[in-house]
DNA sequence: ATAGATGCAAAGGGTTTGCACTTGA
DNA sequence: TCAAGTGCAAACCCTTTGCATCTAT
């Protein structure tokens, strides 16, 4: 049985309202701003566990720790700040990629990350 | 100055030879077939040593270590094999990327990466 | 009461670094 | 010769796990 615990309900709170995937150091940082005892471990604990749910998707990029946003959202891809570091969600997809593939594979999905500088560093920048 | 040793040309030996992309696993294993006692200390240090250089770039992929491939080659993208964890360069790419970029935001790069199984893998499953 | 959840600290896996020894030029 | 390079082991970073304690139910 899954119980309803301050830690749970601080991650998860986190995670639907930041609006973008984020890193467990992010996750925790939020989160213990409502439960100031939270430890990382109990982040990860609860994230593994979100995901099993099916609450969560991890979205990993390259060279990356994986951040992880709400499940049941559409097919996207995301962006990558390079200033910040931060992780947006695109919206759209390209097409034509089973061109790319050689003869004798055989495509099953794909991954797409744009990078740049997001709204903020790009006001801000010198 | 930078030495010619028996370890560094077994490293580069390697990645020459391998055709895809390797990670520093893979390296170690193939160099030290022509050099017994080599270190994977060794390979780590060459292996930044020769992306400093010039001579390899690194291929990062989502939740895996990097791989390396020769530099040099023109813009392309890879395939992951989702059986035997190997990794194979694309060549082409997508275009409309930019139509997913968010107002405000500015895209410098972006990363590919297409998932399945390879032609080894796709022959011999059940 | 009691099994699930937490926090801490220790353990893991991959990568990097310190240091004494080896070796190429 | 002697600094660059190597091998080993320890250090690191991020993530996971063991265990005693805590707490929803």
């Amino acid at each position: 049985m899954i119980r309803k615990t301050r830690q749970r309900s601080a991650i998860r709170e986190a995670l639907e309202t930041c609006g973008r995937p984020m890193s467990p150091d992010e996750v925790l940082a939020l989160a213990q701003k409502k439960v100031s005892g939270l430890g990382i471990a109990t982040v990860y604990r609860n994230l593994k566990a979100l995901v099993e749910e099916g609450w969560l998707v991890p979205v990993e990029l390259p060279g990356e720790p994986a951040r992880y946003e709400l499940a049941g959202k559409d097919h996207h891809h995301h962006f990558h700040c390079r200033a910040c570091g931060r992780v947006f969600e695109l919206h759209g997809c390209v097409d034509k990629l089973v061109e790319m593939v050689p003869a004798g594979f055989a495509m099953t999905g794909h991954e797409l990350v744009l990078y740049g500088l997001c709204g903020s560093c790009q006001v801000g920048r010198n």
